[in-house]
DNA sequence: GTCTAACATTTTAGATTTAAAGTATCAGGG
DNA sequence: CCCTGATACTTTAAATCTAAAATGTTAGAC
């Protein structure tokens, strides 16, 4: 039996008391949106087409990229390790779902595409994924949606530039 | 050497183009805030105090409950499974980090707490970690903060209703 | 008292993820 | 050509995480 919490009330945010910081809240918040969304997205993936997110996300960037992004290119907009990308790329290669292909001006470099079957499947799954995510964000209003756009872009420029 | 994708303008946002969907424009936006805050305080904590995040957060949650917390608070609370907890409270357990103690009207239940030794160990990591977060956030203004804040409320009120 | 179902936790098996080391390729200087 | 260092990717080892099964406990129905 799954026992995974249900994400509710008492989240990452019972951590702490009115006298905290500001900033530690704000981003525990942020943490409990995004896995409360995530764990919901990952359940649905798992239900519905026995896959996971990682894939799906491997795929969607491919599905973007039509022209094909390299292992690296994946790994960078995926944010996760290049260790990471082989493993995912290895499985859904296996299963004709990409393809890895040599380029020629770089024996280095790998370029990976989507097959038909693979945008295929992707596309299906793709509709579905949107419809879930509507569901849990659609209710904010127009409005609420820009401002919130608006404000988590000033939050990434807040924290790039701490890059080195 | 650590091949992990460094989080700029390359990431889960470049996947959509102007036409796609506000409500998915939205979640990958929030996926990312979160990635790079997450992946900061991860090295960070790996580089300075040669610990993880997860073990950062189990202790975070009992530093806030001195009365301590069973296994399936943690659970809750940290929005993981509870045989992650399991396991992560082993390692805390065998290092004398934490204690887990039966409770006398309930032998289902554990009550986990800091030890002396963990709660020395803990305050140290939490003063550093909240110093970079308020490095990777502090540059907003009270007023940014605040709206944030309500936002992200209403983004997790907005998806909290789905829960069954 | 005995069942039954729910509960709290641990265990298990397997997949994912990471950091770091390893392999191969490229680019530039000498 | 031969280094050197950087780059692109894969492999490795260890930690994490999950879902499901297993274990032990409780509570309520009968």
């Amino acid at each position: 039996m799954n026992q995974k919490a249900t994400a509710t009330e008492l989240n990452h945010e019972s951590r702490l008391q009115s006298e905290d910081h500001q900033s530690i809240r704000l981003w525990l918040r942020l943490l409990t949106c995004t896995n409360m969304i995530e764990q919901r997205l990952r359940a649905r993936l798992r239900e519905e087409f026995a896959t996971t997110l990682p894939r799906f996300d491997f795929m969607a960037q491919l599905e973007r990229a039509p022209d094909g992004l390299t292992m690296g290119e994946l790994s960078q907009r995926m944010m996760v390790s290049g260790g990471n990308v082989s493993g995912i790329a290895n499985q859904l290669e296996g299963e004709g779902l990409i393809d890895r292909s040599p380029v020629p001006d770089n024996r280095r470099t790998l370029c990976v595409k989507l097959t038909d079957k693979g945008r295929t499947r992707f596309v299906d799954m793709a509709v579905a994924h949107e419809g879930w995510v509507v569901e849990m964000l659609g209710d904010l209003s127009q409005t609420e949606h820009q401002q919130i756009m608006q404000h988590l872009a000033q939050l990434k420029c807040a924290v790039v530039p701490l890059e080195g």
